[in-house]
DNA sequence: GTCTATAGAAGGATAGAC
DNA sequence: GTCTATCCTTCTATAGAC
């Protein structure tokens, strides 16, 4: 019975995921949510009462995930352009096979703030900064990254990184109008975007 | 008469635009955009049928107001580094007087890619590019930009841009718990991005 | 725990008076 | 052209049988 309870909550989790992130919460429809999970509309309501509970169980799961990916870039130990290039490999990868996250996250954090703040306050973002500095300070130095710059940087990273996922739509209709493949386009970037920014931190 | 259809229906119109702009499209309702008009729900059906052409409308002008804003990039006479730093600094100016709309265009697209597809297919993108390549001929050279690597500067200049914006509840939320405030690291990041962009392309 | 049936509310759209 | 009243569908949520 608590296998069975499992099973089914998990599959109606997994659906919820699965139509949240391609509709969002005001396109969802509970409905969808049970087709997808092949049960009954009324077992959603039995294990998660409301739509809205069900959503934010879904949203705060994946976004926690999602922002675990950044999460190796303070723990490798490596010099700061091989982090750098760590970093795109990795987290680019991890969009390829996750393409809609972005967009999902991103919407309804703007419709919905305060949704975010519980995750981020979990995070203690400065002895993340404190810990960066102290792995790489020659490094720093050298580059003349300085406490007003590392944020700049950073968010530059994110943004190579996310907003090719986050304008898909965009950027693929665009570059089909010159020929080129998306997924060739994010293949090439792991690369390109590494050297991008070592080159732009470099003087 | 015509005076006051008029009227009237750029009242609806901006309505509409600043409703669907906080809600999207899903998360608006007709009785919202009536009430920011000040008119009744039934006046919107009369001068626009249904929401989604309504929105369509919205949408179309608000799509094409936001690509205009790349163009001058084309156009103005100035070496490739002037170009970089007029970019950042008029089309960050840009986002600050318009700071939801990233997220608007973005999630809308994700959601229903055919809407960009009328919009891009009015833009000779083949031609803008090989304007740029021309006017900037010597310099692509010099700092051995080719056809392969273009897009992914320029996408990497947009995300950089755009970003920001579109995850603004994410980074306010980040940089308030470093004491840094949004508008200030916005403003800052007008001149960072553009030397850091510059020195990426410097070899 | 799972289903069918349905309540109850909300939202888009229209009819019809003025 | 604008309004009130209302239709009709859709959607969340619950009641109740099994």
């Amino acid at each position: 019975m608590a296998e069975n309870d499992k099973l089914t909550e998990d599959k109606i989790f997994e659906a919820a995921t699965k139509v949240f992130i391609e509709k969002g919460m005001d396109g969802a429809r509970m409905q969808d949510i049970a087709n997808q999970a092949g049960i009954n509309k009324a077992l959603l309501h039995y294990y998660y009462r409301t739509k809205e509970k069900l959503f934010t169980t879904v949203f705060e799961i994946t976004a926690r995930k999602v922002f675990a990916k950044f999460a190796p870039v303070f723990d490798e130990n490596l010099s700061l352009e091989d982090k750098i290039r760590f970093f795109f490999k990795e987290h680019i990868a991890f969009l390829q096979d996750n393409p809609r996250l972005p967009g999902f996250i991103l919407n309804e954090v703007n419709r919905h703030p305060e949704r975010i703040r519980k995750i981020l306050s979990s995070v203690n973002f400065e002895s993340f900064f404190i810990k960066l500095y102290e792995q790489h300070k020659d490094e720093f130095q050298k580059y003349n990254i300085t406490p007003a710059t590392l944020p700049q940087i950073m968010v530059s990273m994110a943004a190579i990184s996310v907003f090719p996922f986050a304008a898909k739509g965009i950027i693929e209709g665009i570059l089909g109008k010159i020929d080129m493949k998306f997924n060739d386009f994010i293949e090439e970037r792991k690369e390109f975007a590494a050297e991008f920014v070592i080159n732009a931190i470099s003087k």
